[in-house]
DNA sequence: CACTCGTGGAG
DNA sequence: TCTCCAAGAGT
C-alpha cells in the first residue's frame, strides 16, 4: 500500500486545477491532438513517444503521416522503410513492430486501428500504457493512463513523494484508477493534462513549482520538497555496450541504400567479436537482413 | 522482478 | 564533462 499523506488532496479541486491549466499551458497545437487527427495518428504518436522526447518525435510523426497515412499503406512497405524513416529516434525495434502492428490491424482488423484495450495489448508493441493510452486519446474510453509523467505527477501531490519507485506496481495502478474522474469527458480531459502537467512543470530535475497550478494541494510541496530516499533507480550505461555498437551497425544500414559488406560494418567497434555478436542479434530481432555471410541490409 | 533495448538534450 | 532521463515493451 502506498504510504498516503493524512489528508490527501480533495480530487475534484485537483482535477479543476490541472484541467484548467491544460487549456491555458498544454500543447493543444500537437498534431496528434488535433480533433480531426486519425486514430492512426494518434497510436503512431504513442508509440514513437515510448522513451523519447515529444520534441523529437514531431517531425518523424508528420513524416510518417505523409508517407503512409493508413496502416495499410505501412503494412504495403518492406519493413526495413519503417527502420530507415525511424531515423534517430532510437529503439529501433519500435519500427518494426509498427509496421508488424500495421499489418494485424490490415488482416484482423478491416485496416483501422482496435478501440479496446484488450484488442489494443495484442498488438506488437503495445504494452499497458499505449492500450490505454490509445483507447482514451483516439476513441474517449476513459482508460487509467499511467505513463513516467503521470506516476511522477501522483507520487508528488499524493504521496507526498519526489519520485515514484523504481518499477510500477500495482498499487500505483490503484491509486491512479482512484485518482481519476467519474465523469467520463472529465476523466479524458484530466488524462492528457495530467500527462502534460508532469511533461512541462512538475518535470523530473528542476520541477517548477511557482507555476504548477496545484502547488497549494501537493503534499510533496507542502511537505518542503523532501528529496527522494526509495530503492536506487537504475542509471543507463552506454559507453561501451551492445546498445552503442548495435546503434552504429543500424546508422551505417541505415544511411547505406544498399547491402552493406561486413567489411563496412566490423569497425563499428574496437571488439569485433562484440561487433559480431551484436550484428547477429539485430539479424534475431529483424532489424537487418544478412543476404550473405558478408552483405547485410535493412530487412526488404 | 530485473534486465535489455537507442538517442540526444538539459543541467 | 558527465549524469540523468524521456508518453515503455518484451523477456
Amino acid at each position: 500500500m502506498p504510504s498516503a499523506p493524512v489528508s490527501l488532496p480533495p480530487l475534484p479541486l485537483l482535477h479543476e486545477r490541472v484541467s484548467g491549466w491544460y487549456a491555458e499551458a498544454g500543447r493543444t497545437h500537437l498534431p496528434w491532438r488535433e480533433p480531426d487527427c486519425s486514430a492512426w495518428g494518434v497510436f503512431l504518436s504513442e508509440v514513437m513517444s515510448q522513451q523519447t522526447p515529444l520534441s523529437r518525435v514531431e517531425p518523424a510523426w508528420r513524416e510518417w503521416m505523409r508517407r503512409w497515412p493508413t496502416p495499410a499503406d505501412l503494412a504495403a512497405a518492406p519493413p526495413g522503410d519503417a527502420v530507415r524513416a525511424w531515423g534517430r529516434l532510437g529503439y529501433p525495434r519500435r519500427a518494426l513492430r509498427l509496421h508488424e502492428a500495421a499489418t494485424v490491424m490490415v488482416q484482423r482488423h478491416g485496416g483501422e486501428v482496435p478501440s479496446t484495450p484488450e484488442e489494443l495489448l495484442a498488438l506488437p508493441g503495445v504494452g499497458a500504457y499505449t492500450a490505454a493510452a490509445v483507447s482514451c486519446f483516439a476513441f474517449g474510453i476513459p482508460e487509467v493512463v499511467v505513463d513516467t509523467n503521470v506516476r511522477r505527477v501522483l507520487a508528488r501531490t499524493l504521496e507526498g513523494k519526489a519520485f515514484p519507485n523504481p518499477t510500477l506496481n500495482r498499487a500505483e495502478m490503484v491509486l491512479a484508477a482512484e485518482s481519476m474522474p467519474a465523469d467520463r469527458d472529465t476523466a479524458n480531459t484530466w488524462n492528457v493534462a495530467v500527462m502534460e502537467l508532469g511533461a512541462l512543470v512538475c518535470v523530473a530535475r528542476g520541477p517548477r513549482c511557482d507555476d504548477c497550478p496545484v502547488a497549494d494541494l501537493c503534499a510533496w510541496n507542502v511537505a518542503g520538497r523532501p528529496a527522494y530516499d526509495g530503492p536506487p533507480r537504475r542509471g543507463q550505461a552506454w559507453h561501451g555496450t551492445d546498445r552503442q555498437v548495435r546503434g552504429e551497425l543500424l546508422r551505417r544500414l541505415r544511411e547505406a541504400h544498399h547491402a552493406v559488406p561486413l567489411s563496412g560494418l566490423e569497425d563499428s567497434a574496437d571488439d569485433r567479436v562484440q561487433v559480431m555478436r551484436c550484428l547477429d542479434s539485430l539479424v534475431a530481432d529483424g532489424l537487418v537482413e544478412p543476404l550473405s555471410r558478408s552483405r547485410y541490409r535493412l530487412p526488404a
